[in-house]
RNA sequence: GCCCCCGUAGCUCAGUUGGAUAGAGCGCCGGAUUCCUAAUCCGUAGGUCGGCGGUUCAAAUCCGCCCGGGGGUACCA
């Protein structure tokens, strides 16, 4: 259990005493609010509770919180409490606390700042899924690393993750990418073509085409069906998308095809379900959706008076099958291009009888490309002048995820090519890779200086680290943020806000660099003093959990923390 | 018209769901480093949190209206 859910804890038990001495109920929603105060100097953490209890029993804050306090148990946990401000309750952590953060590091490893808050509930992470009528564009990218990322993010509090790729290969747009794989096999062996206005003009489909013709040979790459040709370009795509994504270490787990719902006759069955669940009625020729019943700013129309659907239609029976493949949470990763629908399909959701907080809906803003000094601005309509692969092979691929997930979701934001390929401290990434470095780099040193770190619980006795001689401020800064790792991902997780881990990320590496470069001006800062064994081996196991602290938070967002650079 | 996101330092953006003196990075200006990686660090300056009202002990945060930027919207895939 990590510090603020243990202080948390001990917080309503004293909150819950403090209403049984004062023979009060808990009024609804009164909890012991706690944050981490602004002012380092407010101490680790506070809590309000004094301020919200103060107008419930009609005293001041003040004497409130002094009352409360009398409650209280802090042992082997909170060093020091006090009252300030209006009514604050501030508490600095016991020494041995922040220090039993390094053991915990140390024998979690690699788990360390995972959980088990969602353990049994499986999640479904919908992403990319887009159409392929061509190779991902750096239109996708944002799509890709927030998706995965959320899915890891999920993963790391303990839920079941899928992940899935949802696209078509029917319709209008595949018959044309069908129709130019056609004329291309057409072209390539010598017969005349006629170019329609509208194809899919992209030099792959040539790829495709040869492709095509090495495999069946010429005489049967000719004259076949339109749907042949479909399928054969859209399974191809599909290949290199997959491989694309493989190279930023993205994986899908399930690849659905629209066609399905059709075939299996689920929007039919959706259609009856909402039915017979009154959403449903008639009017002018159409069948339409009571949304407004559900949220919604206006009723649907699901079935047209010709009798075919709505595009919104078979992404309701899309869901439905989601839910129906028993998954209790579904998540679906979108640009704010195409947010349009989330209403209706969150009317439609809740119209089927699932809570509304099992379906979510994580809506990315655009990006503005800037390249050279102009500014581009990129959805998954534009943005074929660079491809994904072209961006991974040319940034790297942690470079690239890092990037995407800096910004909050919410934010539409600026991608400096310039600044991503920039290889210095100023680029974020390598600000927080080479932390991770200096930390391995210094281990070695150690060794090579002979005296190598032995463990936070070595036998013997010379080598031992004696975790109290970390005491200075900056050292107990950095454990305590070392401690914060498991709320920082918790909290992510909770809001789908993966650029909470990269703040967490650069909060860690600034504290280490400053600590660290202090050395330069005064020698008894310095991590590694050969004659002073135990120090070094105390400082030398922050190092180490420091070490794994980053590796942990940057695996959670795809990263690779490098040993060296 | 209606709906969604955004508006915070010169620029790019945080702000832990209503807390204490609003922060970071970059940039600017000034400085440090016989060094465990000079791929570093420290300091200064820079703010009407788009505007006006409201809610309360407390508002960048919640509510209403307005201004500005982006996106989406009709039995169109």
């Amino acid at each position: 259990m990590d510090l603020k859910t243990e202080l948390t804890r001990r917080l309503d038990e004293a909150l819950g005493k403090y209403l049984q001495a004062e023979g009060a109920d808990r009024p609804e929603g009164l909890a012991a609010g706690i944050e981490v105060p602004r002012n380092r100097e407010h101490g680790d953490y506070a809590t309000n509770v004094a301020m919200q209890l103060a107008r419930l029993v009609k005293r001041s804050p003040r004497q409130v919180a002094q009352e409360f306090l009398t409650h209280f148990d802090g042992a082997g946990l909170v060093g020091e409490t006090s009252i300030d401000g209006p009514g604050f309750i501030n508490f600095r952590l016991a020494a041995d606390a922040t220090a039993a953060v390094l053991r915990r590091i140390v024998s979690e490893g690699a788990e360390f700042g995972k959980s088990r808050r969602g353990a049994g509930t499986r999640v479904l992470v919908e992403f990319v899924s887009a159409n392929p009528t061509g190779p991902l564009h750096i239109g996708h990218a944002r799509n890709a690393v927030v998706g995965d990322t959320v899915a890891r993010l999920y993963e790391a509090v303990g839920y079941d993750v899928s992940r899935e790729y949802y696209y078509n290969n029917a319709g209008v747009q595949m018959r044309v990418l069908g129709t130019t794989l056609r004329l291309r096999v057409d072209e390539l062996v010598g017969r005349p073509v006629e170019w329609p206005e509208s194809y899919y003009r992209g030099s792959y489909m040539i790829d495709i085409a040869r492709r095509l013709i090495d495999e069946v040979g010429a005489d049967q790459a000719v004259d076949r069906d339109d749907d042949f040709y479909t399928k054969y370009a859209a399974g191809e795509i599909i290949k290199t998308i997959e491989a694309d994504l493989e190279a930023m270490d993205i994986g899908f787990d399930n690849w659905f095809l629209e066609s399905g719902i059709y075939e299996r006759g689920e929007v039919e069955r959706t259609l009856d379900e909402m039915r017979a669940r009154g959403a449903i009625y008639e009017e002018d020729g159409a069948v339409w959706f009571r949304a407004t019943q559900f949220g919604d700013t206006r009723d649907r129309v699901v079935v047209k008076g010709d009798g075919t659907y709505t595009y919104l239609t078979p992404d309701i029976a899309y869901n439905q099958d989601k839910y129906g493949r028993g998954y209790d949470e579904v998540v679906t990763v979108l640009g704010a291009d195409h947010h349009g629908q989330v209403p209706s399909l969150l009317a439609a959701a809740e119209a089927l009888g699932h809570p509304k907080e099992t379906l979510h809906y994580v809506i990315y803003q655009m990006v503005t490309l800037l390249k050279d000094g102009v500014a581009l601005k990129l959805s998954t309509r534009s943005g074929e002048f660079i491809t994904f692969k072209e961006m991974i092979d040319e940034l790297g691929a942690g470079v690239v995820r890092y990037f995407f997930s800096m910004r909050s979701p919410d934010a539409q934001m600026t991608f400096d090519w310039g600044l991503a390929k920039d290889t210095s401290m100023d680029n974020p990434v390598y600000y927080v890779q080479y932390a991770h470095a200096r930390c391995c780099s210094l281990m070695k040193k150690a060794q090579e200086e002979g005296c190598p770190y032995g463990g936070i619980d070595a036998a013997d006795g010379t080598s031992r680290a004696d975790l109290a001689l970390l005491a200075l401020p900056a050292e107990q800064a950095i454990l305590r943020a070392l401690g914060r790792l498991p709320e920082a991902i918790d909290t992510a997780a909770r809001e789908l806000a993966p650029h909470q881990v990269c703040n967490y990320l650069q909060e860690v590496a600034q504290l280490f660099h400053n600590f660290f470069t202090q050395g330069n001006n005064d020698p008894s800062l310095r991590i590694i003093q050969t004659d002073k064994p135990a120090l070094t081996q105390a400082r030398l196991a922050m190092i180490d959990a420091l070490r794994t602290v980053l590796a942990n938070a940057l695996a959670v967002l795809g990263i690779e923390a490098m040993d060296r650079m």
